[in-house]
DNA sequence: AAAAAAATATACCGATCGGTATAAAACAAA
DNA sequence: TTTGTTTTATACCGATCGGTATATTTTTTT
């Protein structure tokens, strides 16, 4: 790895906090340098502009997501109704580590993006198909099995389970309270157990 | 009136949209000025601070909420079932109304304001509230009435259809597609006639 | 170790930021 | 209609914004 790709990482790593609480525009070049150590100079040798550094940053929080998910699903499960449960457990969690850091970055960066930031916009929608069929995998690999009823629609469950979490995520946030998040999560796993689950 | 609570109100009005979809600490004081006609002086003639000005245009977007939804639940219907499912409609037929201005304030606040403007914060909370216990409200009186389960609890459903509306607004605007939404709300319903309708 | 290349720091650009002191204008009370 | 008060406009403040040209330093290649 040159010294610039490792500058680069280093940088979105330094920064992705503060994109992820204070937001992508709001977040000024002097945060960048201020959190790296670095000049404008630096930044500006290894990004052409600050919604460069803004979509790197997202996509690394994004990936972070999704390498958490992935994990909590490539795990042995003794079935894949158990598998599902995993990634409500995974948020059940995950409290402290996901969220003293500003919260689910799906969610915000898909908030702030809509309206005013098109680029960031296309990553926060590919990040939720991404996460979406995650989980998609999943139920195919149940009604495959025979563990699922096969009349379901994998991906309305999929899209009403992110729902649940960042409408959980939300609320939780928004009330500093994490309770909103355990009932969305809780109605989750009364979901699969009364519909998924054959 | 006077002038001042004129002119007040007029800024509010004329800015809200602007502040829900750019968001509050995005929004300039040159973005006001351009949208009021209106000069620097005059502003700061009638508000203390951005923040001020912000903090009333999120109070003014809130009020708008719940007034639809107040109105919505204030008819005349056969049932209490049928009040509750009014606020889903509400929400099927408002979206050009709502969302082509920068989609549901509380959602969009709520997100900006959790780890950047605590007073903010504050209001986003006492906003999700306020609607709560309209919801509550109703599925008070259909348990007094006997046309819901009496050992339900109103508060829990209440939230958990706060938490579906605005995930489903969330995917629903960062994919452009109304579909997400409309699944979310179409779970509500089936949760109301599955578990709330006695 | 020297030369070439890449990465970082310095110093600056014009534009815009939120905010204010003061003057001009519009209003209300007499 | 005049006087006193409130509201609005003008002109300016220092600070910060994102970005860049250039010089200096640090890597890499030879």
């Amino acid at each position: 790895m040159k010294k610039a790709e490792k500058t680069r990482s280093y940088i979105i790593e330094q920064t992705a906090e503060i994109f992820n609480k204070k937001g992508y525009a709001a977040t000024s070049l002097s945060d960048i340098t201020k959190a790296t150590g670095l000049t404008k100079g630096s930044i500006y040798g290894n990004f052409q502009s600050k919604e460069e550094v803004a979509i790197a940053v997202f996509e690394h929080l994004a990936n972070f997501v999704h390498n958490a998910v992935q994990h909590a699903l490539g795990k042995n499960y003794p079935s894949q109704r158990d598998r599902l449960v995993a990634v409500t457990e995974l948020y059940r969690n995950g409290w402290s580590q996901f969220f003293v850091k500003g919260g689910c970055p799906l969610l915000n960066a898909a908030t702030e993006a809509d309206d005013t930031f098109p680029e960031l916009k296309k990553y926060t929608s590919n990040a939720f198909e991404r996460w979406a069929k995650e989980i998609v995998k999943v139920i195919d690999a149940g009604i495959r099995s025979g563990e699922f009823n096969e009349d379901i629609n994998a991906k309305d469950y999929a899209y009403l389970f992110i729902m649940l979490i960042e409408g959980g995520i939300l609320l939780s946030k928004t009330h500093s309270r994490q309770n909103h998040l355990h009932k969305a999560l809780d109605r989750i796993i009364k979901i699969i157990d009364d519909e998924i689950v054959a």
